[in-house]
DNA sequence: GTGAAAGCGCTAACAG
DNA sequence: CTGTTAGCGCTTTCAC
């Protein structure tokens, strides 16, 4: 900075950092000289020198899904209270991305990281957890040492949805379902499989699992598509989507196909219960997952962490909310 | 890093940056060293020495509109061909907020940034262009020599939802918008007023705008309660909402207080066009806007500004797309 | 092909 | 209260 404001670079350094120190009259004089020069502090050298930082990352898998969103959501809210800041970046499921990415937030010296893992492969985050940043897990139970998490108990949920399109009477579950290197797809369908069984059932007899092109409306649209395509037309008779957008692209589907009348016939549960889920043609049943509150107890937990706090792993309860898109009709 | 790798740093650092001006056994055996210890280099110093970066920076209003998050996939489609990363934030249409985050881009050195400014303060925009740091407005025009930007139409937009209402018979308007200090919001009401006004009518006759709480579903589920109190118990003709997730929300207070029928009894048109609008319960009519593209183009503008690029001032054109939810009963 | 050394801009400790 | 100064970890000449 123009030092030629008439003091030295440790004055301005005080300006800044300890204001109440420096002579009111010379605080101004630098002040204005800061104001008309458009001076900002080079973060990366005062970093540099500090080490610590206010920032903290946070990379999730898709930052179209409304889940990721409102969990972004919460823990912004949490973040605000203590005047950190959020970084977002989205993975999309790409290790290669992720890794990416973890690279850069670490690199920055961020205070620490939130991670929605890809796949499976916590290692990276291991190696950066053990490097002394902290990492919080999201969306996936850490197992660990020393690196908290904050999830959701997906085999429950799975077994949710599928008990209730049993206990409506349906005989066989069509299960949209992402590939189970995703853990929560993995878990949804131990889930599922757990509730057919409790009914003395053999899931290989009712539970049919479609493989997913990609968790979103247009994977469910075309997934879903290729199915009936592969029956002779006909539609299942109950469909669990492994979330909400590709239950609205499994609506879309039927929509296109058989009017209303054929959304209407097939019973449908989605994952997520997002914002909209409410107001689908057919008002979508859902299994909620408590998302702002996900993200709020990951940031505290991160912000706990990086303050020596103790390590703890949170796990969700996920609930199921019933509307008509899944009644007998 | 530990230089006990046995080698001196600057061969470190060419084993990072020039590989191949280092002995292929000195190269292994350093990396080898690198791997071992999880060694990272640091970001800050990195920077502080290089000075330039590959990151871009995005400040958006609201993380949860699904409208900038798909610009904002448009924005990383297109920074990816470069091997560039995105680092997200929101404004919350907060100043401050806005403000605080662009200190923290311009301090970590980004690139450049996008960025869709709040209510019309553009002044610390110009100020942060001034200094060096590229700048595209996202989602408005730009009037600074220099700064690039990309936008809609938004009077054209307000216009053409107006026009279609008009032609479907209603004799007035009820428009849900927000504070005429957001840019949007004023532009697309003068596009209403336009559209009124060439069919020889009175806008004061003909729109009643009400103010929204906030320009989400909430907000719209809200007010338009409080605008139905006010009336004796009676809904509006036609709502134009100025964005969709307004839409739903107004869609689902109808249906609280009348059910279906008030529903489709009443027209909507929203704005955004986001991806459920077909698969709400009355499909939604709404102004189109490419959001991808905007991204796209913001980002590619971005870049050439960064390298020296001229500057651009992109001006989309929205689209309107009929659905039931706007058509008379 | 490799090492030594000079900063990048800043903060924090210390002198004055 | 203010100035001086020593690094933070890295990249980059410039010798060797």
């Amino acid at each position: 900075m123009a030092r030629a404001a008439g003091v030295s670079v440790g004055t301005v350094s005080n300006v800044f950092n300890r204001p109440d120190v420096v002579a009111p009259e010379t605080r101004d004089r630098v002040q204005t000289a800061i104001d008309e020069l458009g001076f900002v502090r080079n973060g990366s050298a005062r970093q540099l020198r500090r080490g610590s930082i206010t920032t903290v990352g946070a990379l999730l898998l898709d930052i179209r899904n409304p889940f990721f969103t409102d969990v972004a959501r919460g823990v912004e809210d949490r973040l605000t209270l203590d005047d950190h800041t959020l970084m977002l970046a989205s993975s999309d499921d790409d290790p290669e991305r992720e890794a990416k990415y973890l690279r850069l937030f670490e690199e920055h010296g961020v205070l620490g990281l939130l991670v929605v893992p890809t796949s499976r492969s916590t290692e990276h985050l291991v190696a950066l957890h053990g490097r002394g940043v902290p990492v919080v897990l999201l969306d996936a139970p850490s197992s660990t040492p020393g690196m908290s998490s904050v999830s959701v108990d997906d085999v429950a949920g799975g077994e949710l949805a599928a008990a209730h399109l049993l206990d409506q009477g349906f005989a066989t579950i069509t299960f949209l379902n992402g590939p189970h290197s995703i853990r929560q797809c993995e878990a949804r369908r131990a889930g599922v499989d757990r509730a057919v069984r409790a009914r003395g059932l053999d899931p290989a007899d009712v539970v049919h699992e479609v493989p997913l092109a990609s968790l979103d409306a247009v994977g469910g649209d075309q997934t879903l598509g290729a199915w009936i395509d592969a029956h002779g037309g006909a539609a299942p008779e109950a469909i669990f989507c492994v979330n909400d957008l590709v239950a609205v692209g499994a609506q879309r589907c039927l929509r296109k196909r058989g009017g209303n009348e054929l959304v209407t016939g097939t019973a449908i549960v989605g994952y997520d219960d997002i914002d909209v889920a409410a107001e689908l043609a057919q008002p979508l049943t859902s299994v909620r997952q408590p998302t702002h509150e996900m993200g709020y107890e990951a940031a505290d937990l991160l912000l706990g962490r990086a303050a020596g706090g103790p390590v703890r792993h949170t796990i969700f309860q996920p609930e199921l909310v019933v509307r008509a898109s899944s009644l007998r009709s």
